[in-house]
DNA sequence: CTGAAAGCGCTTACAG
DNA sequence: CTGAAAGCGCTTACAG
């Protein structure tokens, strides 16, 4: 029952030219008069004439789609802000040059290999971005392979082979031991991300760098996972320590939140016992008491750029890293004078 | 300096059959012998050929794909966790059926009616989900009229030209309300959501309805909008009332845990001075002191089913609309005897 | 500048 | 069951 659509036939009918004036007066390429132009456009405009996409890729080789494949468990895709960020970054650009992003939500490794591999053997999209990027990642080659255009987000910078979007975030760690060396602070532990991740080596490298600068001992490493239950057992490891640490750096705000909340279940004051910073900057930190001091990073500013950049790299446009104003120190409540110490 | 791609002809070849028998084949059409069939599966696995999605949608009317339009500004996309949980919950289904999901975030009303019109006009998907309904939502009409199958989510039942899948959540808020009242409470406030929203609507008559079951006045109104913020705000409506409520339902758990946070630093004592209830559910509910009694809804699942309906519509299947399970009331630590009275 | 034709890679009637 | 042909709705060389 739907109306007959409307082609590009039509419009070239009504006009009174050959189909392909009528595209080319469409698509703006040279080759046809004003005048013609301008007849086209009316008559377009008249029909309401929209062209089917599906044709558009058939005979352009654009699928004017970029894909994203979201590789975590859903209940980390449900409780962590930066996707949404991300993916409304992204959003941002995509549509001004008639892109839409195509989401897939992978349940393990393989499943989400096997997406990339289904949208870039099928061609559904013409470009891909990659999120928490792994040491030697396979899927970076197997899209190279494919010849799919990609963008990798935070990659390691020897990633030679891979077009990256990165935000810094080692100087404002600096800065969160610097603030806290200041405090008072001697002993400072580390609750990193899962180790496959290489943000979460970043952030742990970051952490290490910081102290050897003030010629300070790395405190306790615990392994988290990003996650708050992952936090709560950190905690649960670091007070047991012979020597417990006055301060704690964690790989992200979540896992800073249920250390933060484990900590006072055993009685522990924050700052007053322990200080804690987190990473990320969301949203719920500031809820919290004490709220969270923490590193903001900015999940929407990476979308927007990473989406440019694989719109350029589609177009055949030279290509060069880009890099984000760095992540920047929030100071909040959850940091303070080191307990035995005066500052 | 891609490989040439290997198309339907170089598969026919080598199994020698026509185009068209490889065609049937490989779509498991009737028409082709045992034989024939084996003979081009065989040919295609050797070849790796994954059939052109753009040639199959140009010829078989079909985009393979859903839309979804997020339709709100992005710092609510990043903090409420339910389109995460919906996204992955569409995606467990759409994936076997070949489909993938379009993902759009409108910056406001009209540009996300805007994205859908795209959608639908340059035929990049045969369906669409349409969230955060609206009474008379414009968006229903349009899509109907663009032939576009769609599905609503929550709508409001007496919305018979929508295909819907619902989730109760009345139910639950009724036992919330009985187990208040259990508690000793009179007087019990609601903080609405946005007004426009059908299911802000829907959680405001579940109140009221729910206090005339006892012959309750309904307590104070205070309008919110779902944020943070808003609950932030309705604290400071709510203490400032001559007769101060002793229990408030909020529509969501975001403004009920603002709403705490702004009564604790008020100096009252949650649940001592006043019991709060959330609706949704959300992890944040428990990283909090004192943890959040709420009504839990189940997004994922609704995606699950919203998907399933959408490809039954597309496939021309007999649409029925989809109930699932009713929300469910979860006591935590946020609902308490009333102050004043003896239980 | 303009137009007729081929082609993108499939599917779908339609003969044989 | 099998195959040749038309068609989906565009874009892109290529003549004129």
């Amino acid at each position: 029952m739907v109306a007959k659509r409307v082609t590009i036939v039509d419009v070239a009918m009504r006009a009174g030219v050959a189909v392909s004036s009528a595209s080319a007066a469409l698509n703006g390429r040279p080759g046809v008069s004003q005048k013609t132009r301008e007849r086209v456009q009316t008559a377009a405009a008249d029909l309401s004439f929209v062209p089917s996409l599906r044709a558009q890729s058939l005979s352009s080789k654009h699928a004017f789609a970029v894909g994203l494949v979201v590789q975590r468990n859903s209940d980390v895709l449900e409780s962590d802000p930066f996707f949404g960020a991300f993916i409304a970054g992204v959003e941002t650009v995509l549509p001004h040059y008639g892109y839409a992003l195509v989401l897939h939500v992978g349940a393990d490794r393989e499943d989400a290999a096997s997406r990339y591999r289904g949208m870039a053997a099928s061609r559904r999209i013409d470009g891909a971005f990659l999120l928490d990027l792994e040491a030697n990642d396979p899927r970076i080659k197997q899209l190279r392979d494919l010849g799919m255009p990609t963008v990798g987000i935070n990659a390691n910078s020897d990633e030679a082979s891979l077009a990256s979007v990165r935000q810094d975030s080692a100087l404002a760690i600096n800065s969160a031991v610097d603030h806290l060396v200041g405090l008072g602070h001697r002993l400072i532990a580390h609750v990193s991300g899962s180790p496959q991740y290489v943000h979460s080596q970043q952030r742990m490298q970051a952490w290490r760098t910081s102290l050897e600068r003030w010629a300070l001992p790395p405190g306790p490493l615990v392994q988290g996972d990003f996650t708050y239950d992952g936090g709560q057992r950190a905690a649960d490891v670091l007070v047991q320590c012979r020597d417990r640490p006055t301060a704690v750096i964690c790989a992200n705000d979540l896992s800073a939140v249920g250390l933060i909340r484990r900590l006072q279940d055993l009685g522990l004051d924050v700052p007053a016992d322990i200080s804690v910073v987190g990473i990320d900057g969301i949203e719920l930190g500031t809820y919290l008491r004490p709220s969270l001091t923490t590193v903001r990073t900015a999940p929407h500013l990476l979308g927007e750029r990473a989406a440019q950049l694989l719109l350029d790299i589609i177009h055949g446009q030279p290509v060069v890293d880009v890099e984000i104003t760095p992540a920047e120190l929030v100071l909040r409540e959850s940091t303070g004078a080191a307990p035995t110490e005066a500052v």
